[in-house]
DNA sequence: CGAGGAGCGA
DNA sequence: ACGTCGCTCCTCGA
């Protein structure tokens, strides 16, 4: 009979994030036994679970709970497999996540639905608006009909195509916006409708009746970058950089009235973790010197010392833009700059960070080798097909390659940090409580008594978790709610 | 019910 | 032809 982490490792590890084993597949691995499937029992849905007979219901439901204890039995038995990842992050990670799972998210349902009211009038003020802009009314919602209005009615002239139709998306519309006040009533409608929709109306139901909170699901194993993500609602993608959106954050709040929220944020990881892996001097030195990094690139890349605003913003973009390979077309297109010029600041970056560029080149061709690439903390992940002959698959696994190493290593980044600070949490019996997870943030809620404490201890942890040529550096912010957390 | 278009986050 | 990942909304045609 095979080990049970040696069955789920090898699938996780072949494809992480694609596939995973469910309890039937399990089941039929582990113990050669054939579920019945939920399928069977219903006729593929169309039958209602309730009005199938008792027996039937009885034999599937118990075989669901039987095999569940069969996997946890054994499960106990079995030894942890000698694997450092599975031993010192994702299973004491799993600890953490129930914690933060079980400590759920209070929110303010009056702020929420207040801001419901405001948007809700703004999309029919908007609607109206928009129906006398082009004389007839139509499904604002439905980009076909957007598309029939602006392109055949209307007779703009439309930019771009989807697979099958005219393109209607925010690009498109704020190109005609300069001169199509159509165009940006459909942009403004576009934005509260998205929060209408996605973080009002979905929010509120979520809320439990008797505690106001709400309680998310964190997934450990879906991503291929090791992240982790969150549905029911999803809390890592509330709204933080539109306008008026971030008004949204307005309604996280603490436990009770004697609490806040603070907010501890990673701040530019991924460049920091780009900079330890590559060792490039010129990198690790502006951090060690604590200069402004994006400052630093412009710097190199327009060869001064005097930089202004806007020449910090591409070098800003060209810092973030190169951990992702990005073709200089690209680049051209998001700065609103010549190609001619967006090539040569990429050939700058790398001119002025050799090492960045031989230790992409070096990840490149180890994986072309191995047929894998790998994380500071020696997690692995296949990309079979890097040496596709097909161009565009190729480039693509080059990047997946060379990025996966970085975000994955952030990744690993915090989910360290989560575990050693739930540790501080119960070692020094604090009442503070780890409520979020956003990628490089965690946010927790805590009694004002134990605010400063925190809030230094926190920081410390969290910068601490690596020790190299250069220091990570966490920001941290606390308020009454996740808004002023900014 | 699923695909496609769109948009939110990191 | 042109960043990755993931979640959710809406429409529309099967």
């Amino acid at each position: 009979m095979s080990n049970i982490y040696d069955t789920i490792l090898g699938e996780y590890i072949k494809n992480p994030g694609k596939k995973w084993l469910g309890l039937d597949d399990l089941a039929k691995k582990l113990f050669q036994y054939e579920m019945i499937s939920y399928d069977s029992v219903t006729n593929k849905g169309k039958i209602d679970f309730c009005d199938i007979d008792l027996e039937t219901r009885a034999k599937y439901s118990g075989e669901d709970v039987y095999m569940t204890s069969l996997l946890y039995k054994k499960q106990k038995e079995e030894k942890v497999p000698d694997n450092e990842v599975l031993q010192n992050i994702e299973l004491p990670l799993l600890e953490v996540i129930k914690e933060i799972e079980l400590n759920w998210v209070k929110i303010d349902k009056k702020i929420l639905e207040d801001l419901g009211v405001i948007f809700k009038d703004e999309i029919v003020k908007l609607e109206k608006a928009i129906f006398e802009e082009a004389g007839c009314e139509f499904n604002v919602k439905s980009p076909k009909q957007v598309g029939e209005i602006l392109f055949e009615k209307m007779w703009l002239a439309s930019s771009k195509k989807t697979k099958t139709w005219f393109s209607v998306d925010a690009e498109v519309l704020e190109e005609l916006a300069r001169e199509n006040n159509i165009a940006k009533l459909l942009l403004e409608h576009r934005t509260f409708q998205k929060l209408q929709s996605t973080y009002i109306e979905w929010l509120i139901p979520l809320i439990n009746q008797k505690t106001w909170k709400i309680h998310t699901n964190y997934n450990q194993i879906v991503t291929s970058t090791g992240r982790l993500s969150s549905t029911n609602p999803n809390l890592q993608n509330i709204p933080s950089s539109v306008w008026i959106a971030w008004e949204i954050r307005w309604a996280f709040i603490p436990e009770n009235d004697d609490n806040i929220l603070i907010a501890a944020d990673y701040s530019q990881v991924e460049i920091r973790v780009l900079a330890l892996m590559s060792g490039d001097e010129n990198l690790v030195n502006a951090f060690k010197n604590d200069i402004d990094i994006h400052y630093n690139t412009a710097k190199l890349i327009f060869w001064k010392d005097e930089i202004n605003k806007d020449e910090r913003r591409i070098a800003k973009s060209v810092n973030f833009w190169v951990i992702y390979w990005i073709s200089p077309f690209w680049l051209a297109k998001m700065l609103n700059i010549s190609q001619k010029d967006a090539k040569s600041y990429i050939e700058k970056f790398f001119e002025n960070y050799p090492k960045v560029k031989s230790f992409f080149e070096e990840v490149i061709k180890k994986t072309e080798e191995t047929w894998y690439t790998e994380t500071m903390f020696g997690r692995k992940r296949y990309i079979e097909w890097i040496n596709d002959r097909n161009k565009m698959i190729k480039q693509s696994a080059e990047r997946e390659s060379m990025n996966m190493p970085i975000q994955w290593t952030a990744a690993d980044i915090i989910k360290f940090a989560m575990i050693k600070i739930s540790k501080f949490l119960k070692e020094n019996n604090l009442k503070s409580k780890m409520i979020m997870q956003v990628h490089d943030e965690l946010v927790f809620d805590v009694p004002k008594t134990e605010k400063e404490f925190m809030e230094k201890n926190i920081k410390e942890i969290m910068e601490n978790i690596i020790s190299g040529a250069i220091k990570l550096t966490v920001d941290i912010e606390s308020g009454k709610n996740w808004k002023e957390c900014k």
